[in-house]
DNA sequence: GCTTGACCTTCCCATAATAGGAAGCGCCAC
DNA sequence: GTGGCGCTTCCTATTATGGGAAGGTCAAGC
């Protein structure tokens, strides 16, 4: 099949799949035409890496995921530690989202919301003026 | 004083503040030698944006911030507005990863993580092939 | 006065992942 | 034999930041 095939099937835009391609995380054969061909194997490949990357994962992590998963007689250990770092990746982040969420909305409750312009936000971003650390 | 001493000042790397300049953000005088030179009260708005990105705003909502923060005429409701939106975005991002880590987690408490091969995590990004709408 | 070194300047490139568009060609159905 | 869609490559943009090159400037030391 085709690339639009392909992209259909997989849920991945033509566009990225050539990018894939490009970085070397994916191949495709090629027609008489030169235009790229795909099989049922490489369209598995690319739902593989939708959803890794619906997982969050980056390229780099889903190219490792990636070889493991062609790899017949890989070892499952390095499948879960790149997992598990992920996941701790993802929950630090998310807290790290949380807090700004928190101390911002705790700024904003205290902000009349009106046409004052007394604003505890702007006097906060203003005033602390030491380096967080 | 000069850019290096702003840099410092601030906490925001030099290579950052021309950026800013360039896009608009800040402006900076020059001297006889075209170096850029900063007050006091430039230093204050580095450091506003500084405490701004610390939040997680984007750089557009900065400027935004930035502009109603001059004007000692502005009504507090825009800042309020801009700040819960905000919060919002934030909180749905850390949802949205919080969500994936727990799935991955899930995923990964089933995953032997030893020299056999069969591993669960795998096999579900292989696996599932539905759009996810 | 000349060297050294720290500082400044501009300009280009890189990251991560995705998308939009332009220019040009191929292919199939009618 | 042509219209229209699909395919190709290449360029550009996004967001925020950093790295580095090549060169100008200034202050201090000898």
């Amino acid at each position: 099949m085709n690339i639009g095939d392909a992209a259909r099937a997989s849920g991945i835009s033509a566009k990225m799949i050539r990018h894939y391609e490009a970085i070397g995380l994916i191949s495709a054969g090629r027609g008489a035409n030169q235009y790229r061909v795909y099989t049922q194997a490489d369209v598995a490949e690319l739902r593989f890496i939708r959803h890794a990357r619906d997982l969050g994962f980056p390229l780099q992590d889903v190219k490792r995921l990636l070889d493991l998963w062609r790899n017949r007689a890989r070892a499952s250990l390095e499948v879960k530690r790149l997992a598990l770092d992920h996941v701790a990746a993802l929950e630090a982040k998310a807290k790290s989202l949380s807090a700004m969420a928190e101390s911002l909305r705790h700024l904003a409750e205290h902000c009349h919301g009106d046409a004052r312009p007394d604003c505890p936000i702007l006097e906060e971003l203003a005033g602390k003026d030491d380096r967080h650390g």
